[in-house]
DNA sequence: ACGCCTAACTAACGCCTGTTAGGTTAATAA
DNA sequence: TTATTAACCTAACAGGCGTTAGTTAGGCGT
C-alpha cells in the first residue's frame, strides 16, 4: 500500500506539506518533547521545510500552538460524546460512565497526538494561548458535568458527590496517565477498566459476606 | 515577630541571601511560572542579586533545578512517612491510608514550594536532570508500595488490586490537583477527604439496603 | 592593622530564539 | 504561451539565554 500513484513524488519536486502537515508535525513534536524545546526550526526541519516558510501558513508560533491545543480538545470531546451516544438507549449508568472513561483515555493514548500534546504542554504555553483555549475546554468540561449530573439524578452515583470535584478528579487522573504510561506494559483499554473499577467501587475490601 | 535584631539589614549593605536563599526563591519561581520562563536573571532579580553571582553558589542552572527537585521529593516523603508512623500502633488500615493521602496533598499544596515545584516542572527539565532525580523518586514510590502492600496483606484492600498501578493512579491524581486547586474554594484537608472517600469506597450508589 | 574569605558585581561571549522582507520555483488557468 | 498564485527559500534582525572571567566590598580571626 506504499506509493501507488507516481513512484517518485519528491526528488526536487515540491513536497507541499501545507498547513495541515505542519500542524500534524507540530502536534507530534509537542507531544514528544514538551513546549520549551520545540522551536520553529525543529518543526520546520521535521516537516522538510525552512523555518521562515512556516510564516506562510501561520502568523506566529502562538497561532500554531493555539491550533494544536484546540484540535486536541475537540478530538477528545467528540470521542467521548460519540462513545456515550453510541450506546443503546437502555444502557445503565455504570456502562455509560465506563464508556466515557475509556473514550477519554483512548483519545489521549491511542488516537491523537493533538490531545496528548494538549495535556502535555497546556501548562507551559503563554497565558494568552491558554486563555484562547479555555472556551473549548469549558465546553468539554460541561459535557462531563452534564453526564455526571444525569448519573447522579438517576441514582447511579451517590447523592453526596460534588460534580465539579468529581470531574476535576476524573480528568486529572486520566490525564496524569501520560506521565508514566508504557504501551508495552498494558493497553489503554485495560487501564481504563482499572480506572473505572477504582472510581466506581473503590479499593476497600467489603465486609458484606 | 518581624525584624527583631537590626532594623535595617539592607540599605546598600550586602544582602547575603546565600545558597539557601537562592534555592528558596528558585523553588517559588518554578512553582509559579514553570520551568521555561524562569531564567537565571529572573531568579537573581527576585533574590536581589545579579545573574552572574549565582555562579558563586551553583555550577549551572541544572544544578539549581536538580537541588529543587530533590528537596521537593524529600519533603513529601518525610511528610508522608511521619504521618503514617505518628499514628497509634492500633490504627486501622483505612485510617493509615487516609493519613498518607492527606500528608501528600498537604506537602503539595500547603507546605512546600519545593514539592509543588517538583511536580510542576519535572516534565519540563532536561533529561539528565530528570535522571538525577529518579533515585529519590524511586525511594518515595517504594514507601508507597510498601504501605499499599501491607494494607493488601492485612485485608484492608481488595486482593485483586495491582499495587504499582494503584500507586501510580493515587499519586497521579493527587499531583494533578496542582493544575486546578484554588485555596479560596476549599482546604487541602477537605479535598484529601474527598479523594480518600472516592478511592476507598467509590462513587457508585450501593444497592445493599 | 593585616590579610583572608565570602558573597557579591560588571561586562562580555556565543548561541538560539521568533520574526521579517524579499526573492524563487512549480503548477495551474486563460 | 503567458499570467497568476500557492508554497517555499535565503538572509538577516534584535533580543534573551546560560555562562565565564576578572574585580570589588565587607566581616572575621589573628
Amino acid at each position: 500500500m506504499a506509493q501507488n500513484t507516481a513512484i517518485k513524488v519528491n526528488e526536487t519536486s515540491r513536497s507541499a506539506v501545507g498547513r495541515d502537515g505542519v500542524l500534524d508535525i507540530a502536534a507530534r513534536l509537542f507531544r514528544e518533547q514538551r513546549y520549551g524545546s520545540v522551536s520553529l526550526r525543529k518543526i520546520a526541519e521535521a516537516a522538510g521545510i525552512k523555518a521562515g516558510s512556516i510564516y506562510y501558513h501561520f502568523g506566529s508560533k502562538d497561532e500554531i500552538v493555539a491550533a494544536v491545543l484546540d484540535a486536541g480538545i475537540r478530538v477528545v470531546h467528540e470521542s467521548m460524546r460519540d462513545a456515550v451516544t453510541d450506546l443503546r438507549a437502555d444502557a445503565d449508568g455504570e456502562t455509560v460512565l465506563r464508556a466515557a472513561i475509556r473514550a477519554h483515555l483512548r483519545a489521549l493514548i491511542d488516537v491523537s497526538d493533538y490531545t496528548s500534546a494538549n495535556v502535555r504542554i497546556f501548562g507551559q504555553v503563554p497565558q494568552s494561548v491558554r486563555d484562547a483555549n479555555l472556551p473549548t475546554r469549558r465546553a468539554y468540561e460541561a459535557e462531563w458535568d452534564s453526564l455526571l449530573s444525569q448519573l447522579k439524578k438517576d441514582g447511579t452515583l451517590k447523592q453526596d458527590v460534588d460534580i465539579r470535584r468529581l470531574r476535576l478528579m476524573l480528568i486529572g487522573t486520566l490525564n496524569a496517565t501520560l506521565d508514566w504510561f508504557d504501551p508495552d506494559r498494558g493497553s489503554a483499554d485495560a487501564l481504563s477498566r482499572t480506572y473505572a473499577d477504582v472510581f466506581l467501587n473503590g479499593i476497600l475490601q467489603r465486609q458484606d459476606t
